[in-house]
DNA sequence: TCTTGTCCTGGAGTCAGCTCCAGCATATAA
DNA sequence: TTATATGCTGGAGCTGACTCCAGGACAAGA
């Protein structure tokens, strides 16, 4: 069973033309050709280029990507470094998912913000009187709202987040 | 105490450059000039830059970082539609969380596969013999491998990723 | 035979998010 | 007083990842 660009195109959710950039790129080497020079695509293709859709969503840019596909390309001696590649790019993704988890942590805390300040009527019920300034008591009260609405546990899961107060504000 | 443009990016971590791109893009209007034209910046105004640098590491666009700011100028008025913004990215950031925790899975099945191989010293001891393709047990191989580990209770803690064998390969 | 649909290539255009530069203005230190 | 550091503006340039387009090829159906 094999596959037009279209079709490929249709099932990985990517135009056609982002294919074609990706062929450019170099990241599909292994896609024949028919007599008449089109694309053929094969099962095999299709999830090897799952494969580099999903180093994408992990943000891995298209050059390294490319790197990897090379490597493969000259077999079994390349295996080692085709692992620690992948061992770079979890060290990478880790940190990412750490830094959203982070950002999660101060958009809860700036929700639970506005949504004191809107039930007040205004923002400086938040404020030291007289000033623009944000209440220092502000990070203990949230904690408090926390753990009275049972939340604290939840965002203890994000175990890589023990700073997430330092990142507020 | 105030601050100049240089300090602000060392301390925040950014370029100079960068500051004055933001600025120029509408993030920084709440930023006050000395006599002589330069940028001055207070302690809150650094606060808010952190917040800034939040947004934006949450993969928030300039642009709507902007309107947010724009808003917070228009005061107490705006306190529902900073809020409603801030569930928008909230929704966004979890399911770029999630997209990134299922890369990780996959990332991970990737570093066996190639830690298996170079252990045997071949890829192939993941074919079907004679062919290039995958061997259709090897999920199961490696869902054994994790449960003896007892690295799958770690895999469990990412709850959304109840599909991440489908992402393999 | 003509139309429609899908594909091809090379190359130009777009967009976000910076990054760099020329040319100029202070401030401080030697 | 001169050198060095730091800042300013407007605008050009760059990078990555597409996205679009002109001009052309072929296949199948009406």
């Amino acid at each position: 069973m094999t596959y037009s660009i279209g079709q490929v195109a249709n099932e990985l959710g990517v135009s056609i033309d982002t294919i074609r950039y990706y062929d450019k790129a170099g990241l599909l080497p292994f896609v024949q050709r028919n007599s008449i020079g089109r694309r053929v695509f094969t099962d095999n293709d299709i999830h090897l280029m799952r494969t580099i859709v999903c180093l994408k969503n992990a943000g891995v840019p298209v050059a390294e990507i490319a790197t990897f596909i090379a490597l493969r390309l000259k077999g079994d001696a390349t295996l080692t470094d085709r692992y620690q590649l992948l061992k770079k790019h979890e060290q990478d993704l880790q940190q990412q998912i750490t830094d959203l988890q982070d950002t999660m942590s101060y958009l809860k805390f700036k929700e639970w913000y506005y949504q004191t300040a809107t039930e007040a009527g205004h923002e400086n019920i938040h404020f030291v009187p007289g000033t623009n300034e944000v209440r220092p008591e502000l990070d203990q009260e949230y904690d408090q709202y926390l753990k009275t609405t049972g939340q604290l546990d939840e965002l203890a899961r994000f175990a890589n987040v023990k700073d997430y107060r330092l990142r507020r504000r």
